[in-house]
DNA sequence: CAGGATCCGTGATGATACTG
DNA sequence: CAGTATCATCACGGATCCTG
C-alpha cells in the first residue's frame, strides 16, 4: 500500500484537474460536497417529496437554491421530476436508482463524519491552541 | 424504507442547517466536496509526500491553495506534517489512520462516479438537449 | 403551488511578490 | 524549499419580485 504509487492516485489525480470538465469524478464529487444537494437527496431517500415539502424539510434553503439543486440533480438522472397538471401545479421528486446508489455512499460518509465528528473538533481545538492567529483559520 | 419518514433524514436534516457551524457533518462533508482536499488525500495515500512533491502531483494547484488546502488537512487530524531542521527546511505529510479511513470513504464515491460517469454525462445531455437554453446550466 | 428573472454582497480562489 | 502576505476577481448563495 505504500509501495511505489498505489495508492488512489490512479483513480483521482490522472482526470481530477479543474481544466477537464469532462473528466467526471469531479463533475460528481462537487454534488456530494453542495449542502443541498446532500439535504435533498437525504430527504429524498425517505420517499417522494412535493416541492413545498422539500422546501420545509430541509429548513434553511431558498426558492431559489432549492429549485437549482433539485434541477441539477434532475439532470445528472439521480432524481425523478414530475408534473401533475392540476391547478395551481402539483410537483413530486423522488430518487432514480442511480440517486439511491449515490444517496447510500453519502450516507456512508456522514456515518462516519458523525462517529469522528467529536475527534476531529477535538483536533482543530488543539490545532488552533497550538497556531494561534493563524490565517488557516 | 420508504415508510413514514426513515430514509437519512434522521442524520443529515437536524443538524445539517448552515447555520449550526457546530454540528460536524457538514464540516466534514465541505472537505469532501473541496477539490485540493481529494486530490491531495489521494496522492497521499499512496505514500508520504513533500510539499513540492504535493504540488507536482497534484498538477494545477496553486502554492497558495496547497497550503490551505494541507494545513486544514493537518488541523483536522487527516494529515500530520513533519518539518526536518534542513536548510533550506524539508517539510513531508502523511495521512493519520482518519486520514486514511476518510480516503477509502472517499474512494469509494470516486469509484461510483467512475462508474457512473458516462451515465450521468448522458443523462445531462438529453437534459439540455430537452431544456434548450435553461439557466440552470 | 412551483419556479423563473434580477440584483447584489461575500467568501473562496488564483496570480504575484517576498522571506526564513 | 516551503511557505506567508496582498490584491483582484468571480462564482455562489440570499433576498425580492413576478407569473403560469
Amino acid at each position: 500500500m505504500s509501495a511505489g504509487h498505489t495508492g488512489g492516485t490512479d483513480l483521482l489525480e490522472p482526470c481530477g484537474r479543474a481544466d477537464h470538465p469532462d473528466c467526471g469524478i469531479r463533475d460528481v464529487l462537487d454534488r456530494v460536497g453542495d449542502t443541498w444537494s446532500v439535504l435533498v437527496l437525504s430527504e429524498l431517500s425517505a420517499g417522494t417529496r412535493r416541492f413545498g415539502e422539500l422546501q420545509r424539510a430541509v429548513a434553511g434553503v431558498s426558492q431559489r437554491m432549492l429549485t437549482l439543486t433539485v434541477r441539477r440533480l434532475e439532470r445528472d438522472g439521480l432524481v425523478t421530476r414530475t408534473v401533475y397538471p392540476t391547478v395551481p401545479a402539483t410537483v413530486t421528486y423522488a430518487l432514480t436508482d442511480r440517486g439511491r446508489e449515490l444517496s447510500a455512499l453519502v450516507r456512508g460518509l456522514a456515518e462516519w463524519s458523525l462517529a469522528n465528528r467529536a475527534a476531529i473538533a477535538g483536533s482543530r481545538e488543539s490545532w488552533d491552541a497550538a497556531h494561534p492567529g493563524s490565517t488557516v483559520r
